[in-house]
RNA sequence: GGCGGCGUGGCCGAGUGGUUGAGGCAGGGGCCUGCAAAGCCUCGUACGGCGGUUCGAUUCCGCCCGCCGCCUCCA
């Protein structure tokens, strides 16, 4: 069984679930008023690894992941741009998808919006203020965090310590700092929402709460996002929750930042925030193989060196790939007629059932690597084949895809005539011809590799 | 002020109380190749500092230094 770290216990745990062979996990998903940046980049690939392994390790999983459509941020950008905030929303939402897709992360299950949850979130709401954990005022309805049980169990930290720490002045009507709201009442032009306090809309907080409970009932196995989504976000789910007597989340997974230069990634700092803009410049893989490399708990630093680094090293699977003709299954293990080396498949288990250890796994994939490279060189080919064969299937079990393009022959007919042009120079051993025209296949950005079949070239 | 994390070779990044320091990238040497590419072999004598525990610490404890984060919206 897997062991995962459990950000409420504070310790690696085995992961138990409420119903054998089956797992239901909600990740917090993006608020949608602006395009997706490098973070929400690696907690959707490090949400989208674990929930491919526990598929690999076949079990059944409901990933829900929402989408907040309905925030102050979209509501500001909108007004700003003299638009609806619904316009604002499908644009980035819209951009969110596109660069998961690219990014190779498997849609979830459901992935519901908050708007489609305004009226459950008022019954919630409702159901709080009945048993007097919430109070209301003229600006909103909020949460009494000091009624709760066991506030700041998340945060590890007393409620005391928490309300003595509170950096910012109380505002609105809030009675404590760490009080949070439920409902805000809408200001004229607001989108808003009927409730029983007037108009409004609902604060962060509560539409997770009430999701993951439809979506995935009480006592659901994992809730995930990433590391600053503890406090107060978290805290104040299960505070709702809590409050309500509502079995909630059975195990906290958070994943760590990714850095810029040292320090955690901000829009300030400029470089490399967009995902949108590392995807364009980068093979999207490599951001998979950059966030895999690391601990899922692990800051990650991005940078060009890092990335490049990660592209390079991406490269030599793919050269395996080509190699052995393992593509044919990318993504696809269940049904693949291959023999795999299952000790090799046993130590990749044994990494990741250890707290998602993708940086072991991944080290064994290169370990494989070399390994099915020595026995095709001393001509133990059917060894080797097994050996590619299980590096690639552990990648795809991490949602690695390894490409073999080495078939490709659609480069053009002009390229298609330089090539046999430089296989019959090659066989009439004419080098100054061949190299002559190797070199004008890369200047036209091709690689060049002579194969026992012939000359192989790929875009680079 | 409270809470927490980190500091490993040129770079990234795992890990462990003890003969042989994951993996990747970069670099040196070699093999292979017509030459390359790909591939293979090989080289690197690391764990912030000071104490302590121990037969023995990079790994445990304490202190210090440095960096980072959370306590506010944030993936």
């Amino acid at each position: 069984m897997m062991r995962l770290y459990d950000t409420a216990s504070g310790e690696i745990v085995p992961l138990s679930l409420r119903n054998p062979g089956e797992v239901s996990m909600y990740v917090c998903g993006p608020t949608v008023d602006n395009l997706p940046h490098l973070g929400h980049g690696r907690f959707a690939l490090v949400f989208d690894v674990l929930r491919r392994y526990l598929e690999f390790s076949g079990l059944e999983v409901v990933h829900i992941s929402n989408i907040t459509d309905i925030d102050d941020k979209i509501i500001n950008r909108a007004s700003k741009e003299h638009r609806e905030p619904s316009d604002v929303a499908e644009e980035f939402e819209a951009a969110w998808w596109a660069a998961m897709d690219s990014l190779g992360v498997e849609r979830p299950t459901n992935s519901p919006h908050a708007t489609d949850y305004v009226e459950r979130m008022v019954d919630l709401i409702g159901a709080l203020a009945a048993k007097e954990m919430a109070y209301e005022t003229p600006d909103g309805v909020y949460l009494d965090a000091g009624k709760v049980d066991g506030y700041g169990l998340l945060a590890h930290q007393p409620l005391d310590s928490l309300r003595a720490g509170a950096r910012i002045e109380t505002h609105g009507e809030k009675r404590s700092p760490l009080d949070f709201v439920l409902w805000k009442k809408a200001k004229p032009g607001e989108p808003s929402w009927d409730s029983p306090w007037g108009p409004g809309r609902p604060g962060w907080h509560t539409e997770c709460v009430v999701m993951s409970l439809d979506l995935l009932g009480e006592g659901f196995d994992i809730h995930g996002g990433a590391i600053d989504l503890i406090f107060p976000h978290h805290e104040n789910e299960r505070a709702q929750a809590v409050a309500l007597g509502i079995d909630f989340a059975h195990h906290w997974v958070h994943n760590g930042w990714v850095m810029v230069e040292g320090e955690k990634m901000s829009k300030s700092l400029g470089n490399f925030t967009s995902l949108s803009d590392l995807l364009e410049h980068h093979d999207p893989r490599a951001y998979r193989l950059l966030v895999l490399r690391s601990h899922y708990r692990s800051p990650i630093e991005v940078t060009p060196s890092t990335i490049e680094d990660a592209e390079k090293a991406l490269e030599r699977l793919d050269a395996m790939a080509r190699r052995f003709d393992v593509g044919g299954y990318l993504s696809t293990w269940s049904g693949a007629p291959r023999s795999y080396d299952e000790g090799a498949v046993s130590l990749f288990h044994s990494a990741m059932d250890d707290d998602l250890d993708t940086p072991r796994a991944l080290a064994s994939v290169f370990e494989l690597v070399t390994r099915a490279n020595v026995r095709a060189d001393s001509g133990r080919l059917d060894e080797a084949q097994i050996l590619a064969d299980t590096a690639a299937l552990i990648c795809a079990a991490m949602g690695l895809d390894l490409v073999d393009d080495s078939t490709r022959t659609d480069h053009g007919t002009l390229v298609q005539s330089l090539v046999e042009q430089r296989d019959r120079a090659r066989k009439e051993r004419d080098w100054s011809s061949a190299d002559l025209i190797r070199d004008e296949l890369v200047a036209r950005g091709f690689v060049v590799e002579d194969s026992p079949a012939g000359t192989v070239v790929r875009r680079r």
